[in-house]
DNA sequence: TTTCTAACA
DNA sequence: TGTTAGAA
């Protein structure tokens, strides 16, 4: 199918399918005249590429495990656990993070407001 | 009309 | 991510 076609039964704008190639998600084939032709499958990769994004892995994590990924994306095979649960560490130190600067600005905030009124 | 690439907002 | 320009 035409990249419009995968488009509308997808959801997901012409302009995120091709970015998606190029962050080689998507990998269509190249009719003669350069367009993009995409498998029955491709709306089912979407599918999964969209439940990763949705994690809030970056598309750098999502080419890893890709070939992991079965059914919709809520399930990938074990031997990807340790790589994920490394972005689920890292996302919890970021939370930590922001925590920590939200209590400097609030603080900030309390302050000055205590002080000016 | 649809798609392509590349670059800007 | 959306938009846009010029070409196919």
């Amino acid at each position: 199918m035409k990249i419009g076609e995968l488009s509308a039964a997808t959801g997901v704008s012409v302009r995120l399918l091709r970015y998606y190639e190029e962050q080689e998600l998507l990998t269509p084939v190249r009719t003669p005249g350069g367009h993009r032709s995409y498998g029955p499958e491709a709306p089912l990769a979407v599918r999964r590429i969209r439940a990763l994004l949705d994690a809030g892995l970056p598309t750098r994590v999502i080419r890893e495990v890709l070939p992991c990924v079965e059914g919709d994306g809520l399930f990938v095979h074990p031997c990807v656990s340790d790589r994920l649960r490394e972005q689920l560490r890292g996302m919890e130190e970021r939370i930590a993070e922001l925590e920590e600067n939200r209590a400097g600005l609030a603080a900030i905030l309390a302050v000055t407001e205590a002080a000016v009124g």
